[in-house]
RNA sequence: GGGCGAAUAGCUCAGCUGGCCAGAGCGCCUGCCUUACAAGCAGGAGGCCACAGGUUCGAGCCCUGUUUCGCCCA
């Protein structure tokens, strides 16, 4: 068999490897204007693709977002924008630093006992590794991105910018320390932001506790849902509309287990209906309690310590874990009367959401990001649509989140990052901020600094993706051409994380959006509707789901199957579908090559094996079909259409030349529309049922026999449109395009970097779709008689044609001889009244009669007709009273009341044909 | 407590600006290894479009309310 027709059973393995090197190799997908592909428009389309944590793998969330990312970037290149999709990774802090973490105490090494340095340096070896791992998973899904601009957030030029943003910021006031309550990660050991917490409804308790007064007049009773931090009270508060204010102001109180005096505050934010109407004050742990401290400036004393246990502050229940500590302390509060009940309570808690860990608010020292001055021009540009939302409903999810925006803790306890480029005075502990170690202190001129021990929220490098990567903070060629990029695509997820502040960033140090669209992905579920993710382990591999059914098969069903933002539940039967269709592809080339080859008309159509270069082709003003099939042909084979080899048309290939135009048309506009699953849908229709199931099966007996040149323009036809399919394909499964591509004789260059298929008017043919449809109704009505009357398929059956308006030329030709094809006919032929023995169906205005001689069981015929007959008369009635109602005609489009009349007699047609059908019926019966 | 989303075939979901008889894939039933494909072909069953009102000539779609599930924010 010749070298370019494909085996049976098409075998992803075989072929999808190859072409990712094929595409590095042609440099197809570093930014390239592409005039000749008709494209018109000189902005470059350009698009980050959010960078994936080099913590470990990627798992099906990152391949449904990035191939939606891809399918766009390669519809544009294709349509000849200059196209720039740029790879990255995250070095993503907290996660990669407790995996280190974890793998080194499974060696058995002693983490206090490193070094910074050494700690450091195998999170790198570890990065390098996972690194590797990732983006040989990018390539295998075939993601068309712009592999030497690929960074990662800890590279050199990226400290730096980070650097830079920090230094501007602290400069301009808005990056300040601060001792605040933040939110502490006691597994994690280091501060977190608001936005790193999630909110749990837990059921717990209110215990009612006892607060002896020191003068001896009774106790006090409070209600807390942390009886441990009462180790950390200062005082109880009261509201001062309280009655029992008065009295008790002022009063000194004996703290339970610890036996300290603290005093009894009146304050507002008491709410005096919640539990006893009054509340222990514990401003270290409590960011409510911490304002109630500050305004009547109490002690703050920590009594936690980092790692969640007790510290030296708790007395005798130092060194206890936090829930054992408040486990003991109850006890203790019971032995010794003080605590009066215990109830049942609804609260809620912050986990961290990474470990899931119970978040400790916690007072202590940090870094700040005073966010106000940023919010604002980022609300601005959203509310005046330079930034616009697909689906537009998240675009208030963003403008609330950021009109309450707080300020953003951004330092962290860790040794993996970006350290904090701030630097103090060892002699006079001056801080100043800067990209290196000060040479002497502007204040004292000492010489010796240390600088911050801490590291800034991944977040905080991450915010800069559009900028950094392209060269900000210089005035790079880059950053002038492709900031801002044109539209990013990502989960709903992390709108706070990043959406947003990348606007904010963006804006501040570029003074531009950092993209116009922001299309939002939905987000893949498990089978129980939890969210795929690393942490729960609940994704499978993508690399196994390819190693089985194919990349491009993995990439189609995903993208068909999850509509913009809609969350998806995620099976991996489907990407079966995707799979099948690949198969379906694969063996329609198979028989178009096969036949073509076979049958010399490679050659003869010259199609010569060499991929020839050829001159572009313009893009002219067309007026007849033939000059648009003349320009497709040589669009794919970069040769002139040869003489003859379309000028025996008939109605399937007119028929399928006006199904393509309306394909193409369909598909970019969906395209346009940023809905790629439409798009991805629609060009599975189009192949599988449109060409494959009704087109090749059409032109099966032109290819085997037949005169030449009715089989010449089959061959012409099927080749011309497999080869533009190719290209429709080729956003969606690259591979399989560029593979079937390559296989078309007389096609040159990559697929990939093809022109897009244009709408084709002159190919549209109403009456030739018209024609066609008559055959696929009268095709499905015999083909569902032979079934219920049991005709063994692969015998051919007669058939008689009446025409009730005796236009019997209709099924004469073209109509008549598919017909005979499809419905496996033997002849037929036209008729003045039925025939003995004889099953019938109606389509269109003629009856069609299949005479089965003593097959035929008449009342099961009858049965069926006078279904068909109620069916009919339903429909009848209900358009019967539309078309009777005044306001109808008057009110609606004179287009759908026409529709609906056109309806109306073909059914009344339909139902003369049935009830005279029925009749000849009875009248044997 | 506030906001958002979902509810359509056994399952997973489309259905864009209200307008043909509400679709697809998978699953199911019947029959076919028909010289591209059994990962296929032909045929079929299966729907009070969550519920109740409303607007409209016309509602799966718009409005109001209700129920259930999910998410986000506080």
């Amino acid at each position: 068999m010749a070298s370019n027709v494909p085996t049976s059973a098409y075998d992803p393995a075989q072929v999808e490897p190859r072409w990712c090197e094929r595409w590095l190799q042609a440099d197809a997908f570093r930014p390239q204007l592409r005039p000749e592909n008709g494209n018109s428009d000189p902005e470059p389309y350009v698009v980050l693709l959010p960078p994936p944590n080099v913590t470990g793998a990627l798992h099906m969330g990152h391949v449904l977002s990035s191939t939606i990312q891809d399918v766009f970037v390669r519809y544009q290149r294709m349509r000849g924008r200059e196209t720039l999709w740029w790879p990255g990774t995250d070095h993503a802090g907290i996660a990669t630093q407790k995996v280190v973490e974890r793998k080194l105490r499974d060696e058995g090494i002693d983490l206090a006992s490193l070094e910074r340095e050494e700690f450091v340096a195998r999170c790198w070896r570890w990065k390098e590794r996972s690194h590797r791992h990732i983006v040989e998973q990018m390539q295998r899904v075939g993601w068309s991105l712009d592999w030497p601009r690929e960074y990662f957030t800890l590279d050199p030029h990226m400290s730096r910018a980070v650097r830079e943003v920090f230094i501007r910021l602290f400069q301009k006031g808005l990056v300040y320390r601060g001792r605040y309550i933040i939110n502490w990660c006691p597994s994690c050991r280091t501060a977190l932001s608001d936005e790193e917490v999630e909110h749990e409804e837990v059921q717990g308790n209110l215990w009612t506790v006892r607060y002896p007064r020191v003068d001896g007049n009774g106790f006090v009773e409070v209600a807390t849902t942390r009886p441990e931090t009462i180790l950390g009270d200062v005082a109880v508060a009261i509201n001062p509309v309280d009655p029992r204010a008065a009295e008790l102001a002022g009063k000194l109180l004996r703290l339970p287990v610890l036996g300290r005096e603290i005093p009894v505050i009146t304050d507002d934010y008491v709410d005096p209906e919640f539990g006893t109407g009054m509340v222990k004050i514990t401003p270290a742990h409590d960011p409510n309690d911490f304002e109630v401290g500050r305004r009547h400036a109490l002690e703050m004393p920590v009594v936690i310590a980092p790692d969640g246990s007790m510290n030296e502050n708790a007395g005798p229940l130092q060194a206890l874990d936090r829930f054992e500590a408040r486990r003991e302390l109850l006890r203790r509060l019971e032995e010794e009367g003080l605590l009066v009940r215990s109830e049942a309570h609804t609260l809620s808690r912050g986990l961290h959401d990474r470990c899931r860990t119970v978040i400790e608010p916690y007072l202590s020292s940090q870094w700040f990001v005073r966010m106000k001055p940023l919010a604002e021009p980022a609300i601005r540009v959203v509310e005046e649509g330079r930034v616009r939302f697909y689906p537009e409903r998240w675009r208030n999810v963003y403008l609330h989140w950021m009109r309450n925006i707080q300020d953003w803790c951004i330092s962290r306890q860790l040794w993996w990052g970006h350290r904090i480029p701030i630097y103090t005075c060892c002699k006079c502990s001056e801080i100043v901020a800067a990209h290196e170690t000060p040479a002497a202190c502007r204040r004292c001129e000492g010489t010796r600094f240390t600088q911050d021990e801490d590291v800034l929220d991944t977040w905080f490098s991450s915010w800069l993706c559009p900028l950094s990567p392209l060269g900000w903070p210089e005035k790079t060629p880059d950053l002038e051409r492709y900031h801002p990029t044109t539209m990013l695509v990502t989960g709903p997820d992390i709108i706070f994380f990043w959406v947003a502040r990348m606007i904010m960033a963006s804006l501040e140090f570029a003074g531009e959006v950092p993209f116009g669209q922001v299309l939002l992905n939905g987000i893949l579920r498990d089978a129980k509707g939890r969210k795929m993710s690393k942490s729960l382990g609940n994704s499978p591999d993508p690399l196994d789901l390819i190693g089985k059914h194919g990349a491009d098969a993995l990439r189609f069903s995903s993208v068909m199957l999850s509509p913009p933002g809609q969350d998806t539940f995620f099976d991996e039967s489907n990407v079966v579908t995707g799979r099948n269709f690949a198969n379906k592809i694969w063996n329609a080339a198979r028989l178009v090559l096969s036949s073509a080859e076979k049958h010399g008309w490679i050659s003869e159509l010259g199609l010569a094996r060499e991929r020839a270069e050829s001159p572009c082709v313009p893009f002219e003003a067309e007026s007849t079909r033939d000059d648009a099939l003349s320009r497709l042909w040589a669009d794919a084979f970069g040769a002139a259409l040869p003489a003859g080899a379309i000028e025996a048309l008939r109605l399937e290939d007119r028929w399928i030349l006006h199904e393509y135009a309306g394909a193409v048309a369909d598909v970019n506009r969906e395209m346009e529309g940023l809905r790629a699953n439409e798009a991805a849908s629609r060009l599975y229709h189009f192949f599988w049922d449109e060409y494959c199931a009704w087109y090749l099966e059409s032109i099966k007996p032109r290819f085997y026999g037949e005169e030449r040149d009715t089989s010449r323009t089959a061959h012409t036809v099927a080749l011309l449109l497999l080869a533009h399919s190719s290209k429709l394909l080729s956003p969606f499964m690259p591979h399989l395009a560029e593979e079937l591509w390559s296989r078309i004789p007389g096609t040159r260059g990559l697929v990939t970097t093809a022109a897009f298929p244009r709408p084709e008017p002159m190919l549209l043919d109403n009456d030739a779709a018209t024609q066609f449809e008559m055959v696929q109704e009268a095709t499905g009505a015999i083909r569902t008689l032979r079934s219920e009357m049991r005709v063994p398929p692969g015998k051919r059956a007669p058939a008689l044609v009446h025409s009730e308006s005796g236009d019997l030329a209709q099924w004469e030709g073209e109509p008549g001889r598919l017909l005979r094809l499809h419905a496996k006919l033997e002849e037929l032929q036209p008729v003045g009244r039925r025939p003995q023995a004889a099953a019938s169906v109606v389509a269109r205005d003629s009856v069609l009669y299949v005479p089965l001689g003593g097959l035929v069981d008449l009342d099961a015929e009858r049965k069926r007709l006078q279904e068909e007959l109620d069916r009919v008369d339903g429909d009848l009635k209900r358009l019967d009273a539309k078309l009777a109602n005044r306001s109808f005609l008057d009110k609606a489009p004179a287009e759908v009341v026409g529709r609906d009349r056109e309806r109306h007699a073909e059914l009344s047609g339909r139902r003369e044909r049935l009830r005279t059908s029925l009749a000849e019926l009875s009248g044997k019966g």
